[in-house]
DNA sequence: ATCCTCCCCTAC
DNA sequence: TAAGGTAGGGGAGGAT
């Protein structure tokens, strides 16, 4: 019923496939003869010229001057403007406040050498190869050249530097219009629903995949010799990029002609630094070096909640989903930056025009994240030593990359990476290098499942669900979750790197600021939800079969929510028709 | 068995 | 002051 989500996947591969299938009899396999090999053909247009960017040649420095023209237009204003508290709030309450995870405190010593030169980006990435190998000697590095900025003859003292930036800061929240409007609720706005909207990160977040989906599909096949497509000639809108190899990619689903023995999978994982608080930073060197976070408050009394952190911040125990209160208790220097979607959106599809210049096997996860399969294309670390500095010269933001035989195994090995780092893990050190993760560092083993491994089964770590069988696993933990953990702990992972399907459902919730007091305001709140779904329905170009409604029921009794204008404790529910 | 509804959990 | 959304996976238990 709708073109886009039916269309099947298709490949696009070299007009030699033709012929060589035409001499075969057969279609043949299209892995050998992929876009991407013909990628570095001088000339050559790329379906991945996508987004309102233009030619690839040019990608290098066009984002990055954009960036320093708005922050000379910042210095030129003068306002300054200081936090000043609101009311007491009881820090705690509500339930399991999901857990700090424990910052990894790399006690580096304060190292005073210098090694200059050997840090430098440079645009192909060849130098980067050094790095990866010994992660520790990368973080020294990094400590020193952090010192070397702020060194006596060229950098401000840190007092200085700490007051212009708090100042900087100070500006940027002043020049933020929606940290200016008075406190409103649902039942006093006509206009609240656009203005949270408008200010939720985790709206915004949640529909970042949707955009990149949009983006992706504005149709650019205008010019340049065009390439072939393979299979079933989708309908009208089919979006350019999304088919490009069809899904999965890669190895794993190579035919079994060519299959001999199954080669290692190279897989990379990508996941841009602190990535809110590296945006707020580029263009802004008042930033670099001090502790830095992104909030909607900045007050040492608030309850907005932290964003993203920079690593000095991390250092000082402040992390992501931390009240803003505690944040500054933990780390009183603290720089509090407001959100910039505008800027997160301009990377974010920088990086994924690099991600899908080097293949178009990429496996969107996030606005900050995503797979790369790798397989055969030359050695994965100078891939990904390439992509790195791509992207840090074009976006003046770090990345990180995970290597590894696997998703999984890649996704581990990019936390090892981090900051600013690459790590590989090979097929042979796989099992060593997760033994002493905790179980929680998997991906789908969260709070809840975390605690109940410990409390059923005194297990923390991830060497330690290896000495339990995969049925007692399942047992407690249900069929699939205890077979995929047992699966994961022993550092198997059969998930090729694949599109996202089309989306199955199209919601919208508001859970802050809902306040009524009265039945009317309670009618009001319902028909603007419904009617921001339909908005997105039709967005979306669909139509939905099955409608659910969801509703939060303050708990009887329950106290007023630790968090300003949050929902607090309640009961949840839902009903669908 | 398989589908459906109403949850809970996880990730960013 | 502050913007606690969004989508998917999957389990339990009942209806078919
Ligand atoms: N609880 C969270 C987690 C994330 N994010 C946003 C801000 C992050 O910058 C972005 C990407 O999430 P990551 O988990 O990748 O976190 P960071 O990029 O900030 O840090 P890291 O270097 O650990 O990846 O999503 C958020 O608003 N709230
Ligand atoms: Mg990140
Ligand atoms: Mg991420
Ligand atoms: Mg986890």
């Amino acid at each position: 019923m709708w073109g886009w989500a039916n269309a099947k996947p298709v490949a696009i591969v070299r007009p030699e496939w033709v012929v060589a299938s035409l001499r075969a009899g057969q279609l043949l396999p299209v892995k050998d003869f992929a876009l991407e090999t013909i990628r570095d053909a001088p000339h050559q247009r790329r379906l991945t010229d996508f987004a309102r960017h233009q030619a690839a040649g040019v990608v290098a420095t066009e984002l990055y001057p954009r960036l320093q023209r708005e922050q000379e237009g910042e210095a030129r204003q003068q306002g300054q403007r200081d936090e000043q508290g609101g009311e007491q709030q009881g820090q705690e309450g509500e339930q399991g406040e999901p857990q700090q995870q424990q910052q990894q405190q790399q006690q580096h010593e304060q190292q005073q050498m210098f090694d200059e030169g050997r840090l430098q980006q440079d645009d192909d990435g060849s130098q980067q190869q050094q790095q990866e190998q010994h992660h520790q000697q990368q973080q020294q590095q990094q400590q020193q050249q952090q010192q070397q900025r702020q060194s006596p003859d060229r950098a401000l003292s840190r007092p200085r530097q700490l007051a212009a930036a708090q100042a900087l800061a100070a500006r940027l929240r002043a020049d933020c219009d929606v940290l200016k409007m008075a406190p409103r609720t649902t039942a006093d706005d006509p206009d609240f629903m656009a203005t949270y909207f408008r200010s939720s990160r985790l709206h915004w977040i949640g529909c970042w995949k949707a955009r990149l989906e949009s983006a992706m599909s504005a149709p650019t096949l205008d010019a340049g010799p065009s390439p072939i497509l393979v299979g079933p000639r989708a309908a009208a809108p089919v979006p350019a990029a999304f088919a490009a190899a069809g899904r999965p990619h890669g190895a794993a689903s190579r035919s079994p002609s060519t299959a001999a023995a199954p080669r290692e999978r190279a897989i990379l994982h990508l996941d841009m630094d602190c990535f809110f608080a590296a945006a707020a930073a580029v263009g802004r060197p008042e930033f670099v070096g001090l502790p830095l976070a992104v909030c909607h408050s900045a007050s040492e009394r608030g309850s907005g909640e932290v964003s993203s952190a920079n690593y000095e911040a991390r250092a000082a125990g402040v992390g992501a989903g931390m009240f803003i209160s505690e944040a500054k208790r933990r780390c009183p220097e603290l720089v509090v930056v407001p959100y910039e979607f505008d800027r997160y959106e301009d990377i974010s599809m920088e990086v994924y025009r690099i991600l899908m210049r080097t293949t178009s096997a990429v496996q969107p996860l996030s606005c900050d994240e995503a797979y790369l399969d790798v397989t055969g294309l030359g050695d994965p670390e100078e891939i990904a030593g390439r992509v790195r500095s791509q992207i840090k010269a074009a976006t003046g933001c770090p990345a990180s990359v995970g290597i590894g035989p696997n998703p999984l195994v890649a996704r581990l090995a990019t936390k090892r990476a981090k900051p600013d780092g690459q790590y590989r893990v090979t097929g042979d050190r796989v099992l060593d290098f997760t033994a002493e993760l905790r179980v929680d560092q998997l991906h789908g083993v969260g709070w809840s499942m975390a605690g109940k491994l410990a409390k059923e089964l005194g297990i923390t770590t991830v060497q330690q669900v290896r000495a339990c069988s995969k049925e007692v696993l399942c047992r407690r933990l249900g069929q699939k979750a205890g077979s995929e953990l047992w699966a994961h702990a022993h550092g198997r992972d059969d998930r090729p790197v694949e599109r996202p399907g089309p989306r199955k459902s199209v919601g919208a919730e508001v859970n802050w600021g809902v306040r009524f007091s009265a039945l009317e305001d309670a009618k009001t709140f319902l028909r603007g939800i419904a009617g921001e779904v339909a908005a997105r329905l039709a967005a979306a170009g669909v139509r939905g079969r099955a409608l659910t409604l969801k509703v939060k029921r303050r708990q009887a009794g329950a106290p007023e929510p630790a968090k300003f204008m949050g929902h607090g404790i309640c009961d949840n529910a839902s009903r669908s028709m």
